[in-house]
DNA sequence: CCCTTGTGTAAGCACCTGCTTACAAATGAC
DNA sequence: GTCATTTGTAAGCAGGTGCTTACACAAGGG
């Protein structure tokens, strides 16, 4: 009512800020589903129900578009997330994501765009070092950072089994299961992470 | 002296089945480095240093090549290791070629190429079958498949943190080292795995 | 009304992709 | 030498890519 353009419905009918998040979140969708390259910028704008031009005139690149939507899906799990419980989050993450739907697609776009990227690499690069930082406070031994690394690789190829390759059994497997199993074992790498439910002799 | 048409220096100028085999190995080579979709067929066929008509020649397509280079280098390692050391030898083959000269780059071209294909999927998923079953004779509890589903993404994931990643510290770290973490974290995955260093307990 | 500004679109450009076709040179049997 | 076959190349095709340009419509001020 007190806007001074609005459509019927409420919205008003021409909206940058109402297209641009249009393009981001149609883009985070594409980029997780097929990844970076196999995502044009004609679907990512169709889906978004606007033209393509309007993308460039917004993100400047798609390059651009990936660097933004990187940071803006997984800064903010991480900055969010005390570190003790950032590896069950992570993990939790990828385990109800997989075949539902995706509320949480900063791993999935990660995994599918990996390597794919030009000047967006930074900005991957730089989310997997605070990732791994934030693990390596878990364990106190001499080889905390290696350890952290080895923890979330494990992450990384569990997410990868599940949302790229589905891979059977790990595909369909129940989230509580694979967790304690990770988890049972994890403890042994990071000292610090949280004991919870151990089948470990 | 004894063949028909060599050249000075002991090769037939012009001989189909090294043609072959030479774009077969830049194939390989390029596979594993850009993965399949950044690899295009002009590359390849300039690396083995012939027109990029003779690929299709001999391949067909883009899309065969694939699956003649990943059938060709990664059934073979499985079928020359004996169940209980393919953990082992496979870990060391990415551990020892992630910054080395890739002799083994079945698992390079695997990682870059997940996602990427049409057709050749059905390869790739195929030959990740063949591992995980392997991998799954070697424990004798319920959920062997599954268990061996996660050892088999812990090995992805190291290999997608030090060939595709590169992250640091894992990808510089020493491979004896990080051959003992794991295999004390994985000796209670799978416990057909035979112990060899231990800091476990 | 005109005119500027913000939001949207249609069409096209230059380039790259996998793949094909037409043709040249080497090979080997005769 | 003659000539078919094998092995190689140069050029091009249709289609797709990221990105740009030229233009249309809406909003608001003079």
């Amino acid at each position: 009512m007190a806007k001074s353009a609005e459509s019927p419905a409420g919205q008003p009918r021409r909206d940058a800020r109402a297209t641009r998040q249009r393009l981001l979140e149609a883009a985070a969708d594409l980029f997780a589903e097929r990844g970076y390259e196999a995502a044009t910028v004609r679907d990512i704008a169709g889906r978004a129900g606007v033209n393509q031009a309007l993308l460039f005139r917004y993100f400047g690149s798609k390059n651009a578009l990936l660097t933004e939507v990187m940071a803006h899906s997984g800064q903010e799990q991480l900055r969010n997330t005390p570190p003790e419980q950032l590896f069950d989050v992570a993990l939790r993450g990828i385990l109800d994501n997989s075949g539902k739907d995706p509320h949480d697609r900063s791993l999935a776009v990660y995994l599918r765009s990996i390597g794919s990227h030009d000047e967006a690499a930074d900005v991957v690069q730089a989310l997997g070092e605070e990732y791994a930082d934030t693990l390596a406070t878990l364990s106190r031994a001499d080889d905390a950072a290696l350890r952290a690394d080895l923890a979330m690789a494990w992450l990384l190829g569990i997410g990868l089994m599940r949302v790229v390759v589905a891979k059977e059994p790990l595909a369909s497997a129940d989230p509580d299961e694979v967790c304690t199993l990770v988890r049972s074992m994890l403890g042994r790498l990071l000292d610090g992470l949280p004991a919870q439910g151990g089948d470990e002799g």
